[in-house]
Parts: structure tokens; C-alpha cells; sequence
DNA sequence: ATGAAAGCGCTAACAC
DNA sequence: GTGTTAGCGCTTTCAT
């Protein structure tokens, strides 16, 4: 194995807890022995063992996140984000996907708790019933990310998806367009919000809301793109199809684009269509896209500074909810191209 | 705290070692006693507690992955891939990201081991001088990913990235193109190799290679489109400028094709443009992009798999180095619409 | 088939 | 300031 404390301890002549006191920046030690520990540590290249030292302590420096999918760049850039606020208060990431499957979910909980992580940030994918609060029955603080779930009061940070919905629709309607429908998904916080949204903006502008140009589809985030398409045919096929879209996300956007030119009908000339997300690529595409950025990394230093705060034990002033503000992102697909 | 093993052989009236093995499924407990423990572990939903069992063992049933990038679709993928591979193995999969920055990435290889991480995977963003083998002096097996590292003989899985560079060269050979450029990166050995196919491919087909044709940047991970931008627009000064270009990765392709369009060249009629890596989004571009699939999933499949087979201390007979095969994906950017 | 003893590398009291 | 004594929850030997 590697070099131990005891090593240290016995190479200088000193006590295994004098080093241990070192190491851990406690004051009730010499200033001469002290320097000369942490020479040694320094020469030998000494690692703490994280294990021993979580079982002993009940504290791991570590923070487990669970996020539904690493592929969608939202949760990369979430994970990116996490990461980069908890090195700064050197606790560590430990990182698991949940595939979007409720159930794997549940057993990466288990497991992160299992490994001991001092708390747990989650980007659940849990379809409401849920077995999930009486996992939390550990004494592990946690943090819901990105989507909120019915009847748990938790502590949240993520977008302010009500105002995301409000904020595209909003930009629509001052488009001119005046037959908005609205392509989304189901039961997550996040679809329902922007599809609250939605209403709203409607509502505010005396605008009438018409379920017909609402379709909600399962599994938006995982075959975005297919669905956009989909869901889009099917509102062509309206007696009367809609002038713009706000489509719950950047893929689904792209699906409904696409749809759209296979029909000849041009966009935004015929159809606007905003998306949500804010993708790389999304200034890339045909038809440039607009869409609502939720600045996910910002989210994920939030997160990990509020799961610090926690577990520093500092009286909390912080509020429970932690709404990032969502930010219109205007391209073509909405105000055309600029000549 | 949580329930311990002690809690269930007292209740059970065995000792705490009956317990200890039924959980690992040792054969030396009688039936009747292993049935009463594993019904007490489901009632009381136990869960070994990993950091007391990794401290007294010395495996901790994890397995470390380090990438430059998470926000990369490919690294993300991998990290699925890798995940998935394990999950068979009920081992878990612990990851870190770099954010391509080489320090940062000795740390994380530093955290790892003193976690206790049974084996390490890296897809190292390392530049080369490294202060990386000795880092790895440690017993922990360890396995390259993607990268290879000059000088260090270890496991690797990754991409034919020479053969990459051939497949996408000779495409535009075969198109009728005789004067072909090469956008590409530095240092690492995915640049190196597929500037090295791109070669081969030249010489294969009687094609003269002309340094001015290749452009170099650093950073072209991250800055990719950018670059791309930039980099064609100097290819474009040329005295004669190139018919087609192979590009280092996708986004230096969506760069190299915002370039060429914003200077009224057309694609693929006057530049015919390929990348490589097959982004999600690369088919809704706004020219759909030909480029090369790596199958990042099944690259991580195939290094967890090896992992496990590694940790298992079975006799390999597996090759030290793993190339995946990769595939040709022609779309506008190189052949036209198809009407 | 079962269990007692020792110990993994560290921290947390509490002495001195 | 420094060290001693007990564990943390588990696995490992080795008796029985």
C-alpha cells in the first residue's frame, strides 16, 4: 500500500495524532514540528486514505450527483458547474448518471449514500409516485436540481421555468403571431412550468388558450428531435395550424423546424419556432435558432455553494428556492434573418 | 447512523461474521442461516456500509474515469458507455472531469487513488512531459482512453484515429478532389494520427501532401468552432485555395463551413467539408455535415470490459490496445443534396 | 458451519 | 503541545 500516517509518525519520532493533527490544520501543535510534518508529507508524497479517514470521521469531503443523462449538454454543463464550486471548497464530485430510468436513480442513491458523500444534489428523473423520500431518510442533506418534485419540500435550484415559458411566448406574441401552440412533455416540473408559462403569457395578452395547440409527448428529453417532428405534423394537420411554436426544448425545436421545410413552410416567415436551452449548436443550424438560455452552469455553482453552506453548518439565510432567471436568446427562427 | 452488520446479527442471535459472508456469498454458511440473514437485509433495507468494507479489503468496487471534458458529447458518451460496462459488473463508476487543464487532471488522478478506486480510467489531456507515470506508480491498474501518451506502454482503448484520417481523405478523394486541406490540433495523439492518415491516404492515391494545406491550432477541443473560422479563412488566402477539407472534429468543421459560406464559397460544390466525431446536431447543420463515427459508447463498453477483466485477475488474452473501427458518414457537407 | 480476534488507516475524545 | 486509548464498520485469518 501506500505510505500511511504512521509512517510519517514513526520517521520523525512523533505521534501518529501529531501528524494527523497537522494534516487536519489543527492550532494545538508546534510550529517546529508542524513545519517538520508536513516536509515529510511533502517528500513522501503522502496522500490521506479518504476511506479511513470517512470511516473514522463520518465525513467523506465528497458530494454525489445524480443527473437523468450526461449526454444532454444541460447536465454536462450542470456537472461542470457543480464541480468547479465544490473544488473551490475542496470537496470532491462524484458523478452518476440515471439513464433517465426512475429506477436506476434509486440505485445510485443508495449507492452514493453507501460511499458515504456528505450530500447529494439530484436532477431527478423520478415520475412522480416515487420511492424517494424514504431513501432520504439518512440524514444526508440533498438538493433537487433542475426539476422539482411534487410534495417534497426540498431545498432547489434551477430555472425559473414559469418565467422561461413566459419569456419565449411573450416574444412570440410580440412577433405579431397570434395562434401559438406549444410543443411539450410530461409530468416533470420543467414541462409543466414552461407550459404554465405558456398560459400565462397568453392570458396576459388576451389571448385566448386553445388545447388544441398544445401537444404533450412522453420522453421529450430523450428523443427530442423525433418528437419535435412528430408533434409538429400533427399541428399542421389543424384547420387552423399555428403561426409559431415555443417547443419545450432546443431538440424538439429542431424537430419541428425540420418538419416544417419538409413542408414548405417557411420559418419564421410562415411559422416562428423558439426552443429552450440555449445548445451549442443551436446558432449553427439551418434555420439559426432561437431559445431560452438557462445559464445550467451557473445553476450547478449555485447548487454546490448552497450544498457548502449546508454543510459548513453556517445558519442558513439562504432561501430555499434558487430561481436562475431565464434569458430570450432571438435568432432566425423567429425574427429572420438580418440582412 | 444507518444499520450496521452488528445490528443484524444480534437481532438474528449469529455473529456479525455469518453475516459478513452471506452478504459476499461465501459457501461456508448453512442454508437455513443465509436465508434468515438475507430476509433481515430486506427488512431493513441494509446497505453495506463501502468505505468500511473498502478500508478492510483494499477493493472498493469502484472504478475512476478522468476526462478533458464532460460538455464534449464524445467524453459523455464514453462516460455512458463506461457506466453501462460496469454496471455489469456491479461495480461503480466514479467520475472526474479535467476541464482540459493537465494539473487539474493529476489532481483528480491523486483524489482518485486516495479514494481507493480499484482501477483508473484517463482519457488524459496530458501535453506530453507529463509528470503522469509516476502519479500511476501506485498498484492501480489503469487503462488510456481516446489519447495515447507518448512514451507510456498502457492498456488503450480508443479510435483508429489513423484509419479515421484515411476514411475521411480518401472520401474526398473519391469525390474527385485533388486539393485537400487539413484543419487539425496539436500534441495529442488523435491530431497527430488522423494529420498521419490524411497522409497516407494522400500518397496511397498519388496525391502530392503540401504542408500549406494543413493548419495546426492548440485548443482545438474547446474552441473548436472558432478555430475552424479562423483557420479556413487562412486556407482561403492561399494563392490556390483548397477544393475540400478534412477537419479535425466536428465543430472545427461547423466553423470551416460558416467561413466558407459567409465568403460566398458553396458547399460542397466549391469545398467539400468532412469532420469527424458525429455530433447529435451534425445532420440538422445548416449544411448536414459528413463526417467520421467513433462509437464513443461502445468504446466505453469495451474499456469497462476490459477493466473488469483486468480486476478479475483473468489471464489476458486480451490485446493491449483496442481500435475501434471508424465510420464514414456522408452527408451535404461532401456529397450534395440528394433531391 | 460458525465465530473470536486482529486489524485496515484514520479521527475523536481525553489525558498528560 | 503531545500522546494515549478507543473506536468507525467492515474483512481476514484461523480456531472450533
Amino acid at each position: 500500500m501506500a505510505v500511511r500516517m504512521k509512517d510519517i509518525a514513526e520517521d520523525l519520532g512523533v505521534s501518529l495524532v501529531t501528524v494527523s493533527k497537522v494534516l487536519r490544520n489543527k492550532t494545538d501543535v508546534g510550529e517546529n514540528t508542524r513545519k517538520r510534518v508536513l516536509q515529510r508529507v511533502r517528500e513522501l508524497n503522502y496522500q490521506p486514505n479518504m476511506l479511513a479517514r470517512g470511516l473514522a470521521s463520518g465525513k467523506s469531503y465528497s458530494i454525489g450527483l445524480i443527473v437523468p443523462d450526461l449526454v444532454h449538454t444541460f447536465f454536462a454543463e450542470l456537472a461542470k458547474g457543480v464541480s468547479a464550486g465544490l473544488r473551490k471548497g475542496s470537496y470532491q464530485l462524484i458523478l452518476a448518471s440515471a439513464e433517465e430510468e426512475p429506477e436506476l436513480e434509486r440505485q445510485e442513491i443508495v449507492h452514493l449514500l453507501a460511499r458515504g458523500v456528505d450530500a447529494l444534489l439530484i436532477a431527478s428523473c423520478q415520475n412522480g409516485k416515487s420511492g424517494f423520500k424514504q431513501l432520504l431518510g439518512s440524514k444526508t442533506p440533498y438538493i433537487l436540481l433542475d426539476r422539482q418534485l411534487p410534495k417534497l419540500d426540498a431545498f432547489f435550484v434551477g430555472t425559473d421555468d414559469i418565467g422561461a415559458g413566459r419569456v419565449a411566448t411573450d416574444h412570440l406574441i410580440h412577433l405579431g403571431r397570434k395562434h401559438i401552440a406549444h410543443i411539450g412533455g410530461e409530468q416533470v416540473s420543467t414541462s409543466v412550468d414552461r407550459l404554465n408559462g405558456y398560459r400565462e403569457a397568453l392570458t396576459a395578452n388576451n389571448l385566448p388558450f386553445r388545447k388544441e395547440l398544445v401537444v404533450v409527448r412522453s420522453r421529450v428529453e430523450e428523443a427530442g428531435i423525433q418528437i419535435g417532428e412528430h408533434a409538429m405534423s400533427d399541428l399542421l394537420k389543424l384547420r387552423r395550424p399555428p403561426d409559431a411554436v415555443f417547443c419545450y426544448n432546443d431538440l424538439t425545436a429542431v424537430g419541428a423546424i425540420r418538419c416544417l421545410l419538409n413542408n414548405k413552410i417557411r420559418v419564421p416567415e410562415d411559422v416562428a419556432v423558439i426552443g429552450c436551452g440555449n445548445l451549442r449548436l443551436s446558432m449553427y443550424l439551418e434555420v439559426p435558432l432561437s431559445t431560452i438560455d438557462q445559464s445550467p452552469q451557473q445553476q450547478g455553482e449555485q447548487a454546490a455553494a448552497l450544498a457548502l453552506s449546508m454543510l459548513s453548518g453556517e445558519p442558513r439565510r439562504r432561501a430555499k428556492h434558487l430561481l436562475v432567471e431565464p434569458k430570450l436568446i432571438a435568432r432566425d427562427s423567429t425574427v429572420g434573418r438580418i440582412e
